[in-house]
RNA sequence: GCUGCUGUAGCUCAGUGGUAGAGCGCGUCAUUGGUAAUGACGAGGUCGGGAGUUCAAUCCUCCCCAGCAGCACCA
């Protein structure tokens, strides 16, 4: 008999070999339809899995919805997997686990046929259902590893072989079988039977390609998308976030809006449009302000440089591949031969600002006195990235960096962070958004020493605890791995008006850089000493920024942000003269407005400055011109406001001025 | 860069082996209307680029470019 304590603190006396199902049963018929898996000690397990010893178990139902929907997701999975070879033979399965919101599978194509397509959804969706229906039992056997290599290879299951033939050798591995036709390596767990699923809670959302084991050099396998829920509720809402998402969408947007363009010829390159190029402004004038007032000095340096700057810097060695170089010649005017003779010194447009800030620290002799010193740029740099990566702002060839330097000794770093910290929560907060801070450690592959790694991770460490953000509720982490190659980084990740995540400050302690390109200040011993670099960037860069704004606010942006703030709409053309009075009133009062005098309804009106999402629209007729006043509609309220100019212009000067001088 | 899909009017999209159509937008005219689309008329496209097949290509084939989804990449 083993000892088997329930949630409650009861226990119970059972055979060796009962399942938590047969508990479940005996506590009640219920909860035995309700039970979906088992947690003993902790470990979420299969509710038909033998219990072998004294141990703590706890019945999982769907009110336990994060354990639930991740068996619901991963029996999707599978069941993704055993359609897609009912309905293709010869199908190679690989590996597919459960998402955010669902499930994907990798499968391999039979030869016969192409990769998979949109088209096949449909047919794949009806198969799964099919099984769900079928109500199949799930089984977990246990399976001694060469054994299963050698049902691998003998189904033509290549990838599963190669995957089963790297696990520890000897070691017992655990198979499901759906009914007693199909089965899958997996660790588990699993549900009772694939009936217990929702056959109207998922969907097949897309294909994609994606390489084995995420690696390119390896062959490129079909990845079938699902998202994937406990019921229909569930899935439609989902569904309807999708699409709350895409309206949001900053490329739709500021097509909708009128903000920037991008086209063939200039290909991830930015047209700032007038309304968009507003917005730009704002934010540099913005960013110029706080710079200003936490002890910057704002430069401007080259965009073009010679290669053998990129070489003493390092980067012509290790990132020529994503850099813009320019022969530096003129070229050849004839309309024979080639245009350029490939035998001119190479230059190269800048892909990042530091070296050129490390340039300007060089300039003359630097004494301790001088530091910390804190080098900004508006930094436009350039950087050829993969075709495949380039989308909308939020990666692009060209961008402008909020991007700054700061060369400060050993004994600053802490306080120089630290204030960064200060300057970065006010700025983010000040965009209504929430962050947390995240730690990146070193990399496998990194310069320095493992001293000196130490001391950096533990000065960026130290200086997020002193400003009391390194806490659950500011979501700090820690990410193994994950930090620069010369350096470790701290990391702002942003969360938008609807949950989404967006990695844009950081701050990193760099002394490679120094070193390569001989940063040296005198110190008060009248030696010389490295400074130590910290880069840093709030807004990431201008478009980026900007394309999350558009996203964040979708489009309603806050009035000192809104490329036109308010628009004069007249009722009757009788009310025009009045309207230029209160728009040359407003425009000498510093707002952004402009005057709808056309000859057309003012419901027309209303209707196309709101879905300009215009955030105040003054309309005026003859009452309001005789009485002198302005009646109000503001952005996502119907009703409207009367008061007089005077009030109006207080209420809009007000709401246009940036938060940080309000 | 890889896989798949897409590219037709300013925008969203339909369509056909015999050189194209809708809605919105734009222009003109009429209408002076009180809070999310007034009506009529009109202009606007070498159907992403190149080559091939064909009597004939926007449509079929091939190559290139760009966009989209994902993968890989993101100093």
């Amino acid at each position: 008999m083993i000892r088997i304590t329930l949630p409650d603190g009861t226990a119970r006396e059972v055979a060796r070999g009962t399942t938590p199902a047969d508990i479940a049963a005996a506590i009640g018929p219920g909860l035995a339809k309700a039970a979906l898996a088992a947690r003993v000690d902790g470990e979420l397990r299969d509710i038909t899995r033998p219990l072998e010893a004294d141990a703590q178990l706890a019945l999982v139902t769907s009110r336990d919805e994060a354990d639930a929907l991740e068996l619901a997701r991963h029996d999707f999975a599978h069941i993704l997997a055993e359609a897609v070879q009912g309905l293709f033979p010869g199908t190679q399965i690989t590996f597919g686990p459960s998402t955010d919101d669902g499930f994907y599978y990798d499968v391999m194509a039979p030869a016969s046929r192409g990769p998979f397509t949109m088209d096949d959804l449909p047919a794949i969706e009806e198969k799964m259902r099919d099984i769900i229906r079928a109500d199949k039992p799930l089984r977990r056997e246990v399976m001694a590893r060469d054994a299963l290599i050698a049902t691998w290879q003998n189904a033509g299951e290549s990838f599963k072989a190669e995957w089963a033939a790297e696990l520890p050798e000897g070691e017992e591995l655990s198979v499901y079988w759906s009914g007693n036709d199909w089965m899958d390596m997996c660790r588990g767990p699993h549900l009772a039977s694939t009936g217990k699923l929702d056959p109207a809670a998922f969907k097949l959302t897309r294909v994609a390609g994606a390489y084995w084991r995420g690696d390119q050099n390896n062959p490129q396998l079909s990845r079938i998308y699902g998202t994937g829920w406990l019921n229909k509720k569930q899935l439609d809402a989902r569904l309807l976030r999708l699409e709350e998402a895409a309206k949001r969408d900053h490329r739709r947007l500021g097509q909708d809006m009128d903000l920037f363009h991008l086209q063939q010829e200039a290909h991830g390159s930015v047209f700032w449009h007038p309304n968009g190029y507003l917005i730009w402004r704002e934010l540099e004038a913005y960013m110029r302000r706080a710079i200003d007032g936490a002890g910057y000095k704002e430069v401007k340096t080259p965009q073009v440089m010679d290669a053998r700057q990129w070489e003493q810097s390092g980067h012509w060695g290790k990132y020529r591949a994503n850099m813009f170089v320019i022969p530096d010649e003129v070229p050849n005017v004839d309309d024979e031969g080639p245009v350029i003779s490939g035998e001119a010194d190479w230059m190269a447009l800048k892909p990042m600002n530091c070296p050129a800030h490390v340039l300007i620290f060089r300039q003359g002799i630097k004494s301790y006195r001088d530091l910390p010193l804190r080098i900004y740029e508006n930094g436009c740099c350039h950087r050829n990235e993969p075709h495949g990566a380039l989308h909308g702002l939020m990666r692009v060839r060209q961008f402008t960096q909020d991007d700054a330097h700061i060369f400060c000794r050993e004994d600053q770093i802490v306080e120089e962070v630290q204030a960064f910290c200060a300057l970065a929560d006010r700025i983010y907060k000040e965009f209504g958004f929430t962050y947390s801070i995240k730690l990146a450690l070193r990399p496998d592959q990194r310069f320095g020493s493992d001293a000196d790694w130490d001391k950096a991770e533990n000065e960026l460490r130290d200086a997020v605890v002193r400003a009391g953000l390194a806490t659950p509720e500011f979501g700090w982490e820690e990410l193994p791995g994950e930090g620069a190659f010369y350096a470790p980084k701290l990391e702002w990740h942003l969360t938008d008006a609807i949950g989404r995540t967006w990695q844009v400050g950081t701050i990193q302690s760099d002394r490679v850089l120094p070193e390569r390109l001989d940063a040296s200040y005198v110190g008060e011993d009248g030696a010389r000493h490295r400074p130590v670099m910290l880069h840093r960037a709030i807004f990431g860069s201008y478009e980026r920024f900007i394309g999350i704004l558009i996203e964040h606010y979708a489009g309603r942006f806050p009035v000192w942000l809104a490329p036109v703030q308010a628009v004069v709409a007249t009722i009757t053309s009788e009310a025009d003269g009045y309207a230029h009075d209160v728009t040359a009133k407003l425009k000498a009062a510093g707002i952004r407005v402009e005057a709808d005098t056309r000859n057309e309804k003012i419901n027309y009106k209303v209707r196309e400055h709101s879905v300009a999402k215009v955030p105040h629209l003054l309309v005026v007729g003859m009452r309001e011109a005789e009485e002198g006043k302005v009646a109000i509609r503001s952005l996502g309220s119907d009703g409207q406001r009367i008061m007089t100019l005077d009030e109006a212009i207080a209420m809009l000067s007000h709401e246009a001025t940036p938060p940080d001088i309000r």
